[in-house]
RNA sequence: GGCUAGGUAGCUCAGCUGGUUAGAGCGUGGCACUCAUAAUGCCGAGGUCGUGGGUUCGAGUCCCACCCUAGCCA
């Protein structure tokens, strides 16, 4: 009896591209999806893009055009990386959409009239310039408790303090650059407390992660907090049915956007909605997800989902978030790789192999580390894997290219048969990683197989041409279990095999029949080696992002930055003293990381007197610094040169990008006596230890 | 700051409820082979399991403190 299942991943944010954690994702789901099918259930897989809030507002604002222009091209973009990363959907859709907008409202309506929505007045910041409330985010100021200047509305990045906006000193709308108001308006809030004896039963049978269900416990303790759901206009949203003027939070719409989907969905199949989505359904409802947004599925939507008369998910799976050679994605670092960018350079399947190698059910984060990547994907998928059919092929090419009528070794047939079922159910439990390790140990017996019976050896004795074509039958019978089992991590390279066969490998089951006496078609490559030279150019440099330069607000703020420009340079004038200042000790000069590196690009800042924007070169990695040595040094005179750098100087947001490091000149104490570079004596590598 | 998760060989990771000489793959050194996309096979070197305490006959595995990394704080 097959399983009714449905399966979602969270939907992408029409603000900007796909990167590779959106791709982490998307792998992880799909392998299950494809899985699942492959053993026969009925597994639907379905996503949206995800379409309202201020942030797509503003950027439409920005751009010059409608928010529906921005999101039909953003969609479009996601739609193309989705089919290249060979995701498959059975439909995405939107959650600006008729479906949407009609569950979100009839939602609403069903919560609102059981009595689980609340409405009250919330003091906000406005913006009488723009004419709109302003979202946390959107406010910045000085941090009220340790007075760094520039910090959200929310909290602050440099002492983690938590507050609201109003507690900011100097606020100010970074869509204007005006102080905003406090406006008073009335909002609609979700009661979550009404649930938490649901959620706390439906804790118990969805079997969440260990790490996931910690985390509910704590939030449990803590309290269920009433969720705000309502923004004022304008807002790009819903409409709120019984309040004009009112709209959906995004948040709210978001995950509204799964069923609607499955709504779209069953329009073309002719599929029944309530069979999924009604309470009791006993189809299997699953939804992947990134960690940061645990709270939302594992409360707010069970929540909702149940206050509205539909079903709660099956589970929600959550995964960790990806980092790039053991760093967290930076624009600046240039490892923020939007899927994209890889596309242009590599094949969708080894970053598919890798992640599946990577992946277990656990939400620790994973590492894409490039070297690691590009010898794991040439050694397992070619290596290994391919090599076992490359090998046999074509002893079976000349010895007629039909396959032999009878295993040579049945019981190593069998036993791959067998190890085949316990993959099958690692893939179940999403444990990708193990499955893969069983998979390449797999292969390495294979490997050996053919190493131990030696067909090149044999086949110089026309006698014994029928023992060459055992042994070779025998060795494309292990790599069709193999690639049968990688079927859903590789669905390219299982066709590409599909045809090379001549068989059928879409079936889990079909795995335990032997393949014999049939043709083979000719062998094409599998896979190729990927070419190191392009996987290093995954790493790009960081420009300065292009939409920093381009928001009016930042233009509008000039005069905001040009006064924290001015306190920096009274400091900086401080720290010229040639006064000694107080002795420290060898702990204290540790803490700096000084670095040789290389200018490998300088030019003049835009609207800067002072600065130039210096790219450099630190061992493997790529900075860019802003130094204030215009004065002193012609940009073009300084690429190719070595210098010293700070480089564990925390970023710092500049009007023009961000400078992440300093390189160390020697001045006077006042700006006539000249400004001089230092360099290390000759024979200094770019990365290398200053102590 | 509070909480959650993680810190094991050069790299990426396994190590279940504490128990003989801590494992794998990659990389690396040597040998063999030449069918295969310089692929494959065999043998070897590499770790005081973040730091410091503690519990125990015995701890990578339990407890406490601290350091580092990531995420969340709706």
């Amino acid at each position: 009896m097959p399983r009714k299942i449905l399966v979602t991943h969270a939907l992408p944010y029409a603000n900007g591209q796909l990167h590779l954690g959106h791709v982490l994702e998307s792998v992880q789901t799909d392998i299950w999806v494809r899985f699942q099918r492959m053993r026969g259930n009925d597994c639907l897989f379905v996503c949206a893009e995800d379409t309202h809030g201020t942030p797509i507002m503003i950027r439409a604002q920005s751009q010059g055009q409608t928010p529906e222009q921005l999101i039909a091209a953003v969609a479009k973009e996601h739609r193309q990386d989705y089919d290249d990363l060979l995701i498959s959907f059975d439909h995405f859709h939107s959650t600006h959409s008729a479906e949407s907008t009609a569950l979100s409202r009839e939602m609403y309506q069903r919560l609102r009239d059981a009595g689980h929505i609340a409405r009250r007045s919330v003091r906000q910041a406005y913006d009488e310039q723009a004419k709109m409330f302003l979202p946390d985010r959107y406010v910045r100021g000085t941090c009220p408790r340790c007075k760094s200047a520039d910090q959200y509305g929310d909290s602050c990045e440099v002492c983690g303090a938590t507050y609201s906006p109003a507690d900011l000193i100097e606020p100010r709308s970074t869509v204007s650059n005006t102080t905003p108001v406090w406006r008073e308006s009335d909002h609609l809030f979700f009661q979550l407390g009404h649930f938490e004896g649901m959620l706390r039963e439906w804790l118990s049978t969805s079997r969440l992660q260990e790490g996931v269900r910690a985390k509910l416990e704590e939030w449990f303790a803590a309290g269920l907090q009433d969720w705000d759901i309502s923004r004022d206009a304008p807002y790009f949203g819903i409409e709120v049915p019984d309040a004009p003027g009112k709209y959906f939070y995004v948040w709210f719409d978001a995950p509204i956007g799964y069923p609607a989907s499955f709504k779209a969905l069953c329009a073309l199949r002719g599929l029944d909605f309530d069979a999924y989505w009604k309470a009791g359904s006993d189809a299997e409802l699953y939804h992947f997800i990134g960690k940061d947004i645990s709270y939302f599925h594992t409360l707010f939507w069970p929540a909702v989902l149940h206050g509205s008369g539909m079903r709660r998910p099956t589970s929600v799976f959550v995964h960790g978030f990806l980092t790039i050679n053991g760093q967290k994605m930076s624009k600046s670092r240039g490892t923020f790789i939007t899927a994209r960018h890889y596309l242009e350079r590599l094949p969708a399947e080894p970053l598919r192999y890798y992640f599946a190698a990577k992946l277990s059910d656990g939400i620790e984060d994973i590492d894409f580390n490039l070297d690691d990547f590009t010898a794991r994907t040439n050694s397992d998928l070619v290596g290994k894997l391919v090599n076992i059919a490359s090998r046999c092929a074509g002893f079976i090419q000349r010895a007629g290219g039909t396959l032999g009528t009878t295993l040579a070794e049945p019981a190593l047939q069998a036993e791959f048969v067998a190890a085949s079922e316990q993959i099958a159910a690692l893939y179940e439990a999403r444990h990708y990683s193990q499955a893969m390790r069983e998979i390449m140990l797999l292969a390495d017996r294979a490997n050996q197989y053919v190493d131990q019976h030696k067909p090149w050896v044999l086949a110089k004795d026309p006698a014994r041409a029928a023992e060459v074509l055992a042994v070779c039958t025998q060795g494309i019978n292990l790599f069709r279990v193999l690639m049968g089992c990688l079927a859903p991590v590789l669905p390219a390279m299982t066709q590409a095999a599909t045809k090379f066969l001549n068989t059928d490998l879409s079936r889990w089951e079909a795995l335990s029949k032997p393949l014999l006496g049939t043709p083979l078609n000719a062998y094409e490559p599998l896979a190729t080696r990927l070419d190191p030279a392009r996987v290093a150019e995954l790493i790009v440099p960081a420009s300065v992002p292009a939409d920093a330069a381009s928001k009016p607000a930042q233009v509008a703020a000039a005069s905001g930055a040009a006064a924290a420009t001015k306190k920096s340079a009274t400091q900086t004038a401080k720290s010229k003293s040639t006064e000694p200042l107080a002795q420290i000790d060898i702990a204290d000069f540790q803490k700096i990381d000084l670095r040789v590196a290389k200018v490998v690009a300088a030019e003049a800042v835009e609207g800067s007197d002072k600065l130039l924007r210096l790219t450099l070169q630190l061992g493997d990695e790529q900075r860019q610094v802003f130094s204030g040595i215009r004065v002193a040094y012609q940009p073009e005179a300084l690429v190719g040169r070595m210098v010293l750098m700070v480089a564990n100087l925390a970023p710092r947001k500049m009007r023009f990008g961000v400078s992440e490091g300093m390189v160390l000149a020697a001045s006077g104490s006042d700006d006539s006596s000249g400004l001089f570079l230092l360099s290390p004596d000759t024979g200094a590598v770019a990365g290398m230890k200053v102590s």
